[in-house]
DNA sequence: AATAAGAATGCAAACGTTTTCATAAAACCA
DNA sequence: TGGTTTTATGAAAACGTTTGCATTCTTATT
């Protein structure tokens, strides 16, 4: 029984089949496959893993199987409200599907997300999801030469050149739209994040460009404000539109900027809802106990990571945009209580 | 010129090395020792690199080597502003160091935490960081025996068993309390989050305690409040309080249960700071934007995040809590506009 | 009880790199 | 320019598993 010096004194496959008087390749079944190794063998060979306190390599096996056990999520951030449900949810389903996550961000650089992705691939990832519909050809090039399955996650179009699990961006657009139109608002306030690299912020933007034109409700270009994904900023140009020339009510592109907006009107004393109306998109956490809450659209970022997850790991082959590979999963409306009729319009109400 | 079918029809190293007519070796050391292989060799390897599309496979090369080039990272949860920043500051460090993340969550379950860093050991990571200074002996050992070093983040203390990066909660703790004591508070509010598996909020509460006790006021027990990090509890709490013998100021255990009490205070139109002062520790986006400003402590999480990234890549052995491997990362006293005088002291003001 | 069929196990060859050692080619020095 | 040192390359043996095939042990069937 002389010691098998391995790499960093940790017992390797062949210590714990020597100690349980099998062979290596017993013990490795042992662990891919329980049930094809007797009983009396399974409990020896337990018992010797758990002596020397044994832990497999999968590295090694994953040099001769095809899978990894790890998959990959590429966001913009992480650090940021949007997501962090998303990835805790995608996190959380991978560990019971006894996968692992490499998580990296790009900072909405497209670029940078090809060389993420390459340094995902190198590392053998068996699927990748990806935040959005929008990506460089040469990421998914390299994936498809590879055969990895990619999944794009949080947005969804029912005519997406990748497979999605998401929900409709557009419509969350629509349906806050009409719920200020609804309430008599005319002159609205569009407050969006940079919609160039973001197609998710851009379809909610021509959601409500759309359910506002039905209305026969023309913008002007003034009305429509770009703002980082940033309280603070938001915070500062609600001020600046409070005043001069305010409109009745504020379309936000997302719970964040809708929260800036709600703290700007605090600080100016114009009260939400009767002097303002304000809508955000998201449903983040702390929306529903701002005061006043905020009426906004829940978009399901749990479901959605959990759903990603699931695909992903049943996925045997490159998933295709074909039927059943576009997922949508429905978003909800909910009425809180920071939107109400114009301040002109009170009288009808 | 025979193709050399490989796994998944993607090119090996023996691909490139035959295209570049060169051997795999000089392929290999081309990506790991560019300097030692001559400039027309590199050229050459590099063109038939880029022409096949060859990607590395890391993990055989794990195999063989030490590294792997992937860190790990277990958290409490992701889905929380305390860590997001912590996460995105150590991932992005990560990344210029060309390392990955492997992370997961627990949720405040250690004994899951021992399951993980299996799971993460089994992916040969070449190191771990962990939140916070309690653990479980199990999972130390597991990382001891093999060698792979650890690091605790986000508290410090100077006496951890640990080697350790991180704020100095204890300190935290007794800063806001002597900002409230100094404004003359007696009757002070302590919300804190559960603390029993929870180094970092029980060293805050230590630390507010010490500073009360020095200041000879005592702490009744009915003082002390419970409550999840969760703003809508938070705010119901806050509210029964409210309406039931309030005490002029709020010691908050973390932004997130002040953002809470401060929406509570906006409901029953009690303001803040006049009728009542709030304070919290952490500094969570949105704290100075708030309405109104949050008086807090920042903690450095993005400090935090690089350096555990920086000293987990160039540690070459296991990290040992001597000196040098104890590092406090300052935390800043941030005054902003939530904490006043109490009403029936306001005259002395 | 003998035999066939089936189930469990062992042997050894992969998997795609890195690295040691040996060798060939360049560079250096007089 | 010939010998010597240095530098660049190649051949082949690892790294720790998994798996196809061959073998042995069980179990079922008659």
């Amino acid at each position: 029984m002389k010691r098998q010096r391995t790499r960093k004194g940790a017992p390797g496959i062949i210590e714990v089949a020597q100690r349980a008087g099998v062979s290596a390749a017993t013990v490795s079944r042992f662990f891919n496959t329980p049930d094809i190794v007797r009983a009396p063998t399974r409990n020896r060979i337990e018992k010797a893993a758990s002596d020397l306190g044994y832990i497999r390599d999968r590295m090694a096996g994953t040099l001769h199987n095809r899978f990894s056990g790890t998959m990959g999520l590429v966001v913009p951030t992480i650090d940021n409200a949007i997501f962090a449900e998303l990835i805790e949810a995608f996190s959380a389903r991978l560990q019971q599907h006894d996968r692992t996550m490499l998580i990296a961000a790009h900072g909405y650089d497209l670029s940078l997300e090809v060389a993420i992705i390459r340094s995902l691939l190198e590392r053998r990832i068996d699927g990748v999801a990806v935040i959005g519909l929008t990506h460089e050809t040469a990421s998914l090039e390299m994936l498809a030469t590879r055969n990895v399955p990619v999944l794009a996650a949080w947005n969804y179009r029912p005519d997406s050149q990748m497979p999605c699990i998401g929900a409709d961006n557009f419509d969350a657009g629509y349906q806050v739209a009409r719920h200020l139109i609804e309430h008599g608002h005319r002159d609205i306030g569009l407050l969006f994040p940079p919609t160039a690299f973001n197609d998710r912020a851009s379809d909610r933007l021509q959601g409500a460009f759309s359910a506002l034109a039905e209305a026969g409700i023309s913008v002007p270009r003034h009305r429509v404000i770009d703002t980082q994904y940033d309280i603070g900023e938001a915070k500062q140009i609600v001020g600046h539109l409070l005043e001069n020339d305010p409109p009745t009510a504020l379309l936000c592109g997302n719970d964040i900027i809708a929260h800036g907006a709600i703290y700007a009107c605090h600080l100016r004393h114009v009260s939400v809802p009767q002097d303002m109306s304000i809508i955000g998109i998201g449903d983040f956490r702390g929306s529903a106990h701002i005061e006043p809450p905020l009426t906004t659209v829940r978009l399901p970022a749990r479901r959605i990571g959990e759903s990603v997850a699931d695909q992903l790991c049943f996925a045997d082959t490159v998933l295709r945009p074909e039927k059943g590979n576009r997922v949508l999963v429905p978003s909800r409306f909910i009425r809180r209580n920071s939107v109400t009729f114009p301040p002109s319009a009170a009288k009808q109400q």
